[in-house]
DNA sequence: GATACAGATGCGACCCGATTGCACGTGCGG
DNA sequence: CCGCACGTGCAATCGGGTCGCATCTGTATC
């Protein structure tokens, strides 16, 4: 992951109607370099001497509000923040969750088919974000 | 969901190699004619009268131990503990998931392909549950 | 049936992630 | 460079999930 200027970051957060702060600039950095969802305690532990969990805690939900960051929960109860990233639409393709440590990985390649006489009306829109969800082959 | 007899539900805990208690017969026939994924709590609602809500969690994970019961998370942080059918393998098939209300939908007519190139060895395998995550028309 | 004991329950305590209230600090539009 | 709306720090709360331990009970055995 190419490791973007402050200068990108700070553009990129004002653009989206949010302060440039030195907390938000650095949680956005470290999403930004990280290719796998973190979870606010993974932030923290790499943040926390600087700035306040509470903070990077709102900050996470920020991005997430105005669509900055996507919010996912693999199945553990804590929630993963990973960015969202452009040309990549959740809903294009499934997703790979590994129930054992949590990483996602896209399965560009694969879709989902079939009628979806009795789906969801969602379902029949493509509405949707499809999961899959396994050992990856790391905890296999 | 049929109602079965207290019999029937001991036998099931017997057979299980689980002591057939009378918290646990509640449990399971509560599983029984229920036909989404309850939540603790939702047991708790049920049976908290006559029962610890610590018996009842215990009960609960007892089930998943012995593979009478799925848990499952739906997004929302809960827990949803749903009975394994016969016949109806989890990962036979894709299950709908309401990202608003928790209720789970089987899609039985739907499935996952395409080339698995680099997907894990579970997903070659099938040895994975496909979880599509939408709302429902209720939801909507 | 009575008995013994492994397994189950009830109660309370605790952990930890998620979330919020409030007083203080600061980015940034004017 | 000023003011204030927005953001932060701190502490507290909340709730689901878990566990320890003393007590109780389903069951195998006699």
């Amino acid at each position: 992951m190419r490791k973007p200027s402050p200068t990108e970051l700070r553009e990129e957060l004002r653009s989206r109607g949010l302060r440039a702060t030195s907390s938000r600039v650095a949680v956005l950095e470290l999403l930004s370099v990280t290719d796998r969802p973190v979870s606010h305690a993974e932030v923290c532990a790499k943040l926390a001497t600087s700035f306040d969990p509470a903070t990077l805690y709102r900050n996470l939900v920020d991005f997430v509000d105005v669509q900055l960051v996507r919010r996912a929960d693999v199945g553990d109860h804590v929630w993963r923040f990973a960015l969202v990233r452009v040309g990549h639409d959740a809903a294009a393709h499934p997703h790979f969750v590994c129930t054992g440590c949590g990483v996602m990985q896209c399965l560009p390649t694969m879709e989902v088919r079939g009628p979806a006489a009795k789906a969801p009306r969602s379902v029949k829109r493509r509405d949707v974000e499809v999961h899959v969800r396994g050992l990856c082959d790391a905890c296999g």
